[in-house]
DNA sequence: GCCGGCTATTTTGCATTCATTTTTTGTCCA
DNA sequence: TGGACAAAAAATGAATGCAAAATAGCCGGC
């Protein structure tokens, strides 16, 4: 046996609960809206392995539905490039090279950029007051060394610029790239290298004053500049994973 | 009758030939996905009115596809969001707010922002030089007064701009942007303002000249201010679209 | 004459079925 | 033993069928 593509087994797992609907408004009503729900869900958190093919009737009977909703949503999944479409080969999880991971960051740093650059003319004091406490928060865990409480915070340090831009276009997209690299992004704790911590903690502070000054194109440089160096840690984790195997607690 | 929304009948023409596939790898195959291309392009160029809903079984003889394919494409095109599902209602083209076009167009600002940031790390002399060349076509149809062939030769502009940024995630991202935002570009020339037109051309040559000199951020800046000033023009002449009635030739 | 409720028709959502294509399995022969 | 061919099995792509919902049409009441 043995093609050139790798084809991994799905191992059938009961349906994970729908977490949130992060990007899709009210789809909850028809089937296929939860389908596409579920297993968007389903797919960036892992459960298929990368380049996995993604086989439909397993997935019917996990689901409990038939084939028609459920290709409908592969469809939704497929152009929103978490997984692609091999004609009469049937659906993948897609394979990220790391050109498209560089790409992917890169249009990530691009939004997380516009949003800074957005928020700087909607955002209110109380936003800033609330981004300061999670700020600070964060640095607890950074002095801390909790990793998991410092991406979490992180991350909700980003979602909040992301919302202080009031677009929910660029909500939505932002959502959508996140949720390509997400499965990288867990799989892949590469700000672990200490260094690259402590300059993540910098870049946040001059993140935090731009954005009290209001300093529109400043802070969009400075974003976009932060997530290049993350792009950047993430590659490098990826060519050569070690250096978190001998860490103190 | 007349429900709350307007239920504008689709004019049954013949299909529009697909122009090119602009963000879509290689769908030419499947049947689902040469209507996807053709269901786009139908939508994309204005053939039904804003609001009006998306007939299937009319589509499926036109399109001469039983139902399941262009049920497959109607879901694609919700989740780029060209048209919307309505539970148990069938499909509406999407009706742009005021405010979605404002956050269409920051994000398109957004966007060709980080093009010309990318775009100043990669571009060749080549690349330049032929940008060069469309900058001066561009600003002869502006002597002549040739919106025309102005517009096309500005949108290939921003276009090469994209394109020397070397992302075709980015690319692609942003083809399905400009493609919901087009119908109105299409129908509303409005930059027809003279002042405006002046002023575009100015800030053209300032992305030229950042360009040439890689200036990364300032183009950055100039490009997102460059498009904003776009999307005020744009708001500006939907609220208001008269003035382009008296012009000389 | 207009409004509200009732029925008929259309339309949508999903399941099922059918036709191909691909993949696997089995067998034969070198 | 190993590879090539062939048949069987499975999976995909698309069409059709069927139940539920929505819309349109109709009638009666006010």
């Amino acid at each position: 046996m043995k093609s050139t593509i790798p084809d991994t087994g799905v191992p059938i797992t009961p349906p994970t609960g729908n977490g949130g609907d992060r990007q899709e408004n009210r789809h909850e009503a028809s089937l296929h809206g939860e389908t596409l729900l579920r297993l968007r869900d389903y797919v960036v958190e892992g459960n298929i392995p990368e380049g996995g093919r993604v086989p439909e009737r397993q997935l019917c009977e996990m689901l409990g539905i038939s084939r028609t909703p459920l290709r409908e949503a592969l469809k939704v999944l497929a152009a929103e490039g978490l997984i692609e479409l091999l004609p009469n080969r049937g659906a993948r999880v897609r394979q990220l090279s790391q050109r498209d991971l560089e790409e992917l960051f890169d249009v990530m740093a691009g939004l997380e950029s516009l949003a800074g650059r957005l928020a700087c003319e909607a955002i209110t004091d109380a936003e800033i007051t609330a981004i300061e406490q999670l700020h600070y928060e964060m640095y607890g865990h950074y002095l801390h060394r909790d990793m998991h409480g410092y991406f979490q915070t992180n991350q909700r340090i980003h979602e909040s610029i992301v919302a202080a831009a009031r677009n929910e276009t660029l909500k939505s997209a932002y959502a959508n790239f996140a949720g390509r690299i997400r499965r990288v992004r867990y799989s892949a704790n590469f700000a672990r290298k200490r260094q690259r911590w402590a300059e993540a903690m910098r870049e946040h502070e001059a993140i935090l004053d731009a954005l009290r000054r209001r300093a529109a194109s400043e802070l969009s440089d400075i974003l976009f500049q932060h997530l290049r160096n993350k792009r950047t840690a993430a590659i490098e984790h990826l060519t050569e994973p070690r250096e978190d195997a001998p860490a103190s607690p």
